[in-house]
RNA sequence: GGCCCAGUGGCUCAGUUGGUUAGAGCGCCGCCCUGUCACGGCGGAGGUCGUGGGUUCGAGUCCCAUCUGGGUCGCCA
């Protein structure tokens, strides 16, 4: 290896270094021993080059160790650039070329691996993330873990280049029990203390506002100690930026222009500007979601008026009781088996709804439907000429409290148009959601609880609801950016007057004393001098995972966690040493 | 915490209404082959079906429990 320096990486290799001695490095992607003559497919992390032994080339002590060479073995070669005198290989980069070797090293041996390091791996996961490492080898994921690092680096430059400052702020922290659940770090040298692992940079990126900062930016690992999901991990990284003297506007135009800037440059698509728009209110009575995908249509109706003096009790009862009746029309599906009906009924009830009506416009014009029977002739008519209803369409209406006839329209309006392949996979659709209510109640707390965070700025004009109205009508300076159906990142116009702020905390239920306690730091730096500022922050990941195309964030992030939170590679979390605990003041109970 | 899906050689799968020594492709091992690139030829090893219990004359196949992974609801200010 002393002799040995790599020159370049496989693919940097093509036709116009033909003739070029060259020393090139890798693994053994495939050895195809013809006796006379070995090909071996080198591969590392550009791609893959073909090299040839031949023993009157190398001699035979290279051409022995040729023979030996296995899957995954890690080899040095020396040689020279040749145009291939066989078949061009037209599945690969440098496929008119080869490196006619004249000296190979075995760099290291491997066994065999457990499974294929192949593009496009068939394995299942489980086995993929024990071995993480190898899998990591496999083209498809290297160029997703690729992507992520460009994306990343051309965020930074933009940023940087509109004069935002990245600053680090502290990993250990004070826990805020508002919101999620904390990740805790005990503290050894002040026993029965914990520090806290960041949800988000929050109340730092505001402090730096205060300190005159007035363009932030961070890279910032944050952590949930909340139960996971395919695009939701206990550990995940945002972009997170915030602006002084900035409203709702000023965000929203420079993040349009970022979001333009990094589609174009990682997967060379080209946003036109301004993204659309929507209300929260209007999101939700047309997708049923604040996060809708708008790559297919399938809106929601509200079709409560048409249904006033309707004798089916599921319509007439819910619409007494203040709610609403709402349907989606699932066009050409009135032939949709009942079975399948049955389990889109029961998808349903997994969102808490009691049922589902739904009515089929036969080809022939004739109604088949769950409710008709309740119906008189007319109504149905009008409900059908309200939900556009043609022949051949299936209808389908959900009748409850609005939020969840929204969360079941939202949630079927997904899945039909998933088994209608309505989703052209190709389209990146953005979206701005602006206005989002401020609070929103909780039943379990039995109280209001902020949608956004307590520091968020309500619209001027609902002000005044904050000390007479009703709570859940104060709509926020506060916004989400969704790609394709998911939250891509969110945030808001922060409240910079202590009045507003007090008032706020009161409303949320927290005393004086409580809010000095979690949030005092802040809101004595308020009394200094304190800009109005707004900002941002991007789940990292997600955008990686979109623009990627993958199906899940695992694929975009080098070592996941599975669904339990823990590692299958290293296996945390682990027990520790009894000394350990002891130093920290831990006593573990035993487990239930 | 709830619901749903999956678990058969190293990998990916098949396995008919429960019925003889559980199959395939790839991979692996050995021998042969100087233009292969999904290389080819010949030969070979390797599983008791995630685990435990039950039903049965008989279970990979049915039932119960459990473990491992995935999806989702709740949760995620």
């Amino acid at each position: 290896m002393e002799n040995l320096r790599r020159t370049h990486r496989l693919t940097e290799l093509s036709e116009a270094n033909i003739g070029e001695t060259v020393t090139v490095m890798g693994w053994v992607q495939k050895n195809r021993n013809k006796g006379g003559i070995i090909f071996v497919d080198l591969r590392d992390i550009s791609g893959i080059l073909q090299i040839i032994l031949e023993e009157s080339v190398c001699g035979p002590e290279s051409f022995q160790k040729g023979e030996k060479l296995r899957s995954e073995f890690v080899i040095a070669v020396r040689g020279t650039v040749f145009l291939r005198a066989g078949a061009v290989n037209e599945n690969i980069k440098t496929g008119s070329i080869e490196v006619r070797a004249d000296f190979i090293e075995i760099l290291s041996e491997a066994e065999t691996p457990p499974f294929p390091i192949e593009a496009d791996s068939r394995t299942k996961e489980e086995l993929r993330l024990r071995y993480r490492y190898l899998d990591l080898r496999r083209p498809d994921l290297q160029e997703k873990i690729i992507l992520r690092s460009k994306i990343t680096a051309d965020i930074r430059s933009f940023l940087s280049r509109e004069n935002f400052l990245e600053i680090e702020t502290p990993i250990l922290n004070k826990s805020t029990p508002e919101g999620a659940r904390d990740y805790l770090v005990p503290s050894r040298v002040h026993p029965g203390s914990f520090y806290a692992l960041p949800q988000s940079p929050q109340l730092f990126k505001q402090l730096l506002m205060c300190s005159g900062y007035d363009r932030y930016f961070q890279i910032a690992k944050c952590f949930r100690d909340e139960d996971l999901r395919a695009d939701r991990q206990p550990e995940f990284t945002q972009i997170d930026l915030e602006m002084s003297f900035a409203d709702v506007e000023d965000v929203l135009l420079i993040n349009e222009r970022l979001l333009k800037e990094v589609c174009k440059n990682a997967i060379g698509i080209e946003l036109s500007l301004p993204l659309p728009r929507l209300r929260w209110k209007e999101a939700m009575e047309r997708y049923g979601t604040d996060k809708p995908d708008t790559r297919f249509e399938m809106e929601l109706v509200d079709v409560s008026a048409l249904l006033k003096e309707c004798e089916f009790a599921v319509f007439s009862n819910a619409l007494e009781s203040g709610g609403s009746v709402r349907g989606i029309n699932a066009k050409g599906q009135a032939e949709m088996p009942r079975k399948k009906i049955d389990a889109l009924v029961d998808f349903a009830k997994g969102y808490g709804a009691k049922g589902l009506a739904y009515l089929a416009i036969m080809p022939d014009g004739s109604y088949k439907s769950s409710f008709m029977k309740f119906m008189k002739e007319s109504e149905l008519t009008d409900l059908v000429n309200e939900m556009s209803g043609e022949a051949g369409d299936l209808l389908f209406f959900a009748a409850d409290r609005n939020d969840l006839v929204f969360s079941v329209l939202g949630a079927l309006r997904l899945k039909l148009a998933k088994q209608m392949e309505l989703i052209d996979e190709s389209k990146f659709n953005f979206l701005w959601i602006t206005e989002f209510p401020l609070l929103e109640y909780n039943e379990e707390e039995e109280r209001f609880v902020a949608v956004h965070h307590p520091f968020t700025m309500p619209m001027e004009e609902d002000l005044p609801l904050l000390d007479i109205g009703d709570l859940g009508k104060i709509r926020a300076k506060a916004y989400d950016i969704i790609l394709n159906g998911t939250e891509l990142g969110g945030g808001s116009v922060r409240i910079y007057q202590r009045d507003i702020q007090e008032k706020m905390f009161s409303v949320l239920g927290l005393s004086e004393e409580t809010a000095q306690n979690r949030f005092g730091f802040l809101l004595d730096a308020f009394r200094y001098g304190v800009p109005p500022h707004a900002g941002l922050a991007y789940g990292l990941d997600r955008l990686v995972m979109l623009l990627a195309k993958a199906e899940s964030i695992r694929e975009v992030i080098a070592f996941p966690k599975i669904k339990d939170a823990s590692c299958l590679l290293s296996n945390a979390p682990d027990f520790v040493d009894e000394k350990q605990l002891e130093e920290l003041w831990i006593v573990v109970k035993e487990p239930d």
